[in-house]
DNA sequence: GCAATTCGGCGGTCTACCAT
DNA sequence: ATGGTAGACCGCCGAATTGC
């Protein structure tokens, strides 16, 4: 048994020297520990990687702090708990380093503030405002090779292994030693924006984003009950931030469905449903689309059977999303309603100044809230929706609002979401990226952004081709594809 | 033994980000 | 409006503890 473990730890630790021999933390920019040191050396070795990790562990879990107000003072105050036994299991010394960093040398005042709340708890610490500064963040790059072995055994994401199996052909592609991120103009361009903004919180959030991403630190989460998405170190990382990222020296690229939510809705309401033959037809093809959620499935069969919705209404409807016109459809009548004046300015922080692009989006936001949210509210959009496909509002309205298995009254309606979300995941992650994983032998990294393809640049356009083969394949039409390049 | 208090779990809210 | 991630906070409810 100890042999065993000792080969592992061996392997384990070729591995890690091998891509891992660093680790970025994040500090202020006007931190300066080195001065400090020399005005006031240390009576022990001291390790600055370790004076660092810890300050740089601070902020981060400053950031995932909340607060009404989000300017830098607020966004700073918190007293972090850090349990002395965690410290130690990390690096053997953190007494002695925190016991220096917390000394008021001379009147200078303490590297650290420290709170001790009450017997049995542990310490708390906070970094002062002086040390903040104007707030700025930079990433410094660690050595030390013991204490980065134990941070990443003590920080390793944590992930499900039904998860890690159903989705190994992508998370195997998230390996830090094939992507190149230039971290410190995506941290750069975090901060003009904040100094755009004031709202320090958000940059304090996105710049801890910056330092796990550089640190390879790639966690997933998969709910197949509710929207079935995969989540991923990609879907939360800050739009802004995109360019900076490239894979095996290339630029990345995304392949992204148009109106993919209203897609799969008219998807779903165009397969024949109206005797009991062609229910169970209808049946067949979906449920193997649905594993997980069978039920919510022949539950929506059933109202649109009961219902019955005008095909020509279905053909319509499917036009226009594959047109990529749907939201432009309604757009002037949604600017005609009653609300159009307070909702756009509480949508876009400023009054409507005759855009046509904002029109489109608070059409497109306005559209989709109403489809997911309960039927009662959004009522004068139900009506414009309705004057123009009437029988698909009923579908709509009568599967939102009846009893099912364990929702409570007032959530019936989250159901619609569910399906079409659980839908849209299963085409993208079971379906095409699995295939195109497939056929190109794993030559084709991917990431999976909800309903966008991530790629290389070089692979967009064979992968867009596929993507529409396999669509055309599996339910006869596509949706609009649009192809963008991370810039 | 009963009433009053306290505590923990649960569910809801909020903030931030991403997507539709 | 919906979904996911994070944590803090609040109110509710029942269980456990405390007080008389």
């Amino acid at each position: 048994m100890h042999c065993k473990k000792a080969v592992y730890g061996h392997c384990y630790a070729l591995f890690i020297t091998l891509i891992m021999n660093q680790y970025y933390i994040l500090i202020p920019k006007n931190l300066n520990l080195e001065q400090r040191l020399s005005k006031f050396p240390p009576d022990f070795k001291l390790s600055s990687d370790y004076c660092h990790y810890f300050i740089s562990e601070l902020i981060k879990e400053s950031s995932y702090q909340n607060q009404k107000k989000n300017d830098l003072s607020s966004s700073t105050k918190f007293f972090i708990p850090r349990c002395s036994q965690i410290n130690q299991s990390i690096y053997n010394d953190s007494k002695k380093h925190l016991d220096y960093l917390y000394k008021d040398f001379g009147g200078e005042g303490r590297m650290l503030f420290r709170k001790n709340y009450e017997e049995s708890k542990c310490f708390s610490y906070n970094l002062p405002e002086y040390y903040w500064g104007d707030g700025e963040l930079k990433l410094v790059c660690i050595t030390e090779e013991d204490l980065i072995d134990n941070i990443r055994k003590y920080d390793k994401p944590q992930i499900d292994n039904i998860v890690r199996k159903r989705f190994n052909f992508t998370i195997n592609y998230f390996d830090i030693g094939r992507f190149e991120f230039d971290a410190e103009s995506a941290l750069n361009e975090l901060y003009q924006k904040y100094k755009q903004t004031g709202n320090y919180a958000k940059y304090l959030k996105n710049a801890v984003r910056v330092m796990k991403f550089k640190n390879g630190y790639f966690p997933f989460w998969h709910k197949p009950k509710t929207d079935g998405r995969l989540h991923t170190a990609i879907t939360q990382f800050p739009k802004t931030c995109r360019k900076y990222l490239k894979y095996d020296g290339e630029r990345l690229a995304e392949v992204d469905l148009s109106s993919s939510i209203p897609f799969f809705l008219s998807y779903i309401l165009s397969i024949p449903a109206y005797t009991p033959t062609a229910i169970s037809a209808k049946d067949a093809v979906l449920c193997a689309q649905l594993p997980y959620s069978e039920d919510i499935l022949h539950h929506y069969m059933l109202v649109e059977s009961l219902v019955r919705p005008s095909s020509r209404e279905i053909t319509d409807f499917a036009e226009l999303i594959q047109n990529n016109r749907l939201y432009e459809f309604f757009m002037i009548d949604f600017m005609n309603l009653d609300n159009f004046d307070v909702g756009f300015e509480n949508m876009f922080q400023r009054p409507f100044d005759g855009d046509m692009d904002d029109l489109k989006t608070y059409s497109k936001r306005r559209l989709l809230s109403m489809f997911f949210a309960n039927a009662k509210y959004y009522e004068q959009e139900q009506l414009v929706f309705y004057r123009h496909f009437p029988s698909i509002h009923d579908v709509i309205k009568k599967f939102k609002q009846t009893k099912f298995r364990d929702f409570k009254k007032s959530k019936r309606h989250k159901k619609l979401a569910f399906m079409l979300f659980q839908l849209e995941s299963h085409f993208m992650l079971n379906i095409i990226a699995r295939e195109i994983n497939n056929k190109f032998k794993r030559k084709i990294p991917l990431f999976t952004l909800h309903d966008c393809l991530v790629l290389k640049e070089s692979d967009l356009d064979q992968v867009y081709e596929l993507m529409h083969e396999i669509f055309i394949r599996e339910i006869e039409y596509a949706p609009n594809m649009t192809k963008k390049i991370w810039i």
